[in-house]
DNA sequence: CTGAAAGCGCTAACAA
DNA sequence: TTGTTAGCGCTTTCAG
């Protein structure tokens, strides 16, 4: 089941390859006939291009890599949506790389993905500063290097596509003072993820704005996961902290924290009102649904697209910082 | 930041290019003193290998399609995990294809995969019959194609990735009945994917031997949503049917159902057990967890890449079904 | 308008 | 032990 090559075609039509190739692609120095004759041996035959050897012909490989903490959640498959829908029609192909939120992993992937000599790289950190070096020698090297979510600091040149968590997570912050709720506790993810620290101080800024401040309500996870959440709550009552609601830094962290809630009895949203930042499915899928920050997930998929497209084109365009709009959305988790 | 070849060493270091190579590939008809010199220059001058070279030469792609019909459940997503442990080792890459549980856009993306000139294909299927003569096409034209979880009838002859739908099921039944229950409901899938006429009949034979059968507890859905679990549940609810537990084709359309339940004010184990069948971390991110049928779905994908590899070796070997053990993991939604 | 030939990076006969 | 050359599939000068 041999592949047809446009040298089949030739031998077939008694032409020569270039011929054909000139049929193919659509030049102007050819006659019509010959090119009728070309197109329907190559539909009868079933001739497919080989992609192979125009990447290697143009030195691309038509690969962009595609490096997140992990895809357990909907978080990075929603943006990797807005990805294709931009790459695939182009022809790239996308290689996932999980790095299960392992800093060294990632650093792996990122090697891994050189040596598959993708033109482009977009990627959602999953600690801020440690890869520092790799992400600077990839761009040395010249691979366009995409940032969303999770960016690094303003010392890497980079396009970045990021929301404004600040205002966004003060603004529920906001929200969740406007519907009587004083004693707000913040689940806060690992201060090496930027978001972490900016959706922190928001939160901060806000009660102390209101002069409601507790430092005993800020809890810091050493992660992101469901389980972390969990822990976090359990601190909450095993310290006997009282709090009437609580904000987490992801739909993760704030399920976990709300199901070991509801394993002890307490009532959601009447005893501890819950809201989260994501924007993920995640939020709905639970009982009661969450309250949220949405960030445009599938939006920014297809902006980071843009960006590393603009980037392949041209590298040395300068760098932009995209930052996106997320919504508000309140549901049952704070209602009450 | 041009890429460094096998040419430019050769020219820094007055070599032939074959001399280089045979450096590169280990060949035992070299000057260990030549080797290292190259070693050393290819090191220093950050020489990486051009893989689209050789795929070329050899005709291989080393792309492996993987073809879903969706990335927002964990479901696919730790399969994949499995894949990827298998093949990023050996150099593969993975192309993602999500079909939307929609059988024209997953004949789409299989073209597509075509055209990206895969060396083969993974596959969940979103529609047991629709594509067979693309699924047909593909292993005509010599690419191999493996099928998990969702797999096709047995009148197409490609390796299979399964689990005992149809005992694993009636397993989970046997458990709802010794726990008292005696209206149970089966939210059943389309009936166009096998897994859920499979699972289906052992909810069926289990109530007949009981003599517990009743056909109004049949509901049968048009998808795998939560959205249509929740939709089920409304049914039932509307319809004034007596039941008390349910057991779900899938995590998805037991959450669903659940949460339309809990919002109505129905409790859950007490009045209705639920039980699902799939394996993913939805199951214990909910409240109450759920009592579910888990696939080993990481050794599935790590399965299912082993086939492909062994077609990819040699065509011409006999397919092999495998069916994987699932284990029946009872939590509190089905306790009490 | 068409053909011949070179070249993308690499490997593998075949010579030397 | 090393060098020369052809070739994987395709496009693109350069001749004709």
């Amino acid at each position: 089941m041999k592949r047809i090559t446009i040298k089949d075609l030739a031998k077939h039509l008694l032409l020569s390859t270039s011929t054909i190739s000139r049929a193919l692609v659509n030049d102007k120095n050819i006659h019509p006939d010959t090119k009728k004759k070309i197109l329907d041996a190559a539909e009868k035959l079933g001739y497919k291009p080989n992609p192979t050897a125009l990447n290697l012909k143009y030195g691309q490989s038509k690969n962009i890599g595609f490096v997140v903490p992990e895809m357990i959640t909907p978080f990075s498959s929603t943006v990797l949506r807005g990805i294709q829908n931009i790459l695939y029609p182009l022809g790239y192909r996308i290689i996932i790389m999980q790095s299960d939120e392992n800093p060294l992993i990632e650093r792996k992937n990122l090697l891994l993905l050189e040596e598959f000599n993708v033109d482009g790289i977009i990627i959602n950190l999953c600690h801020e500063t440690y890869n520092h070096d790799v992400y600077q020698q990839i761009i040395d090297r010249g691979i366009p290097l995409v940032f969303f979510d999770r960016i690094p600091d303003k010392s890497l040149d980079a396009p970045k596509v990021m929301v404004n968590d600040n205002i966004k997570a003060s603004l529920m912050i906001e929200h969740l003072i406007d519907t009587g709720r004083k004693k707000i506790v913040h689940i806060m993810g690992p201060s090496t993820i930027r978001n972490a620290t900016e959706r922190a101080m928001g939160y901060k800024r806000i009660l102390t704005k209101h002069g409601i401040f507790d430092p005993d309500l800020l809890i810091k996870t050493e992660g992101a996961s469901f389980e972390h959440g969990r822990i976090a709550a359990q601190q909450l009552l095993s310290k006997n902290i009282e709090f009437d609601s609580i904000f987490a830094f992801t739909d993760t962290l704030a399920i976990g924290a709300m199901n070991y809630l509801l394993e002890q009895g307490i009532q959601i949203p009447e005893e501890v009102a819950i809201a989260s930042f994501s924007g993920t499915e995640l939020a709905t899928i639970v009982h009661p649904q969450l309250t949220s920050v949405e960030q445009p997930l599938v939006q920014m998929g297809e902006v980071a697209a843009g960006l590393i497209l603009e980037k392949i084109k041209d590298n040395t365009i300068s760098n932009k910082t995209i930052v996106m709009d997320a919504a508000l959305i309140y549901r049952a988790s704070t209602r009450g």
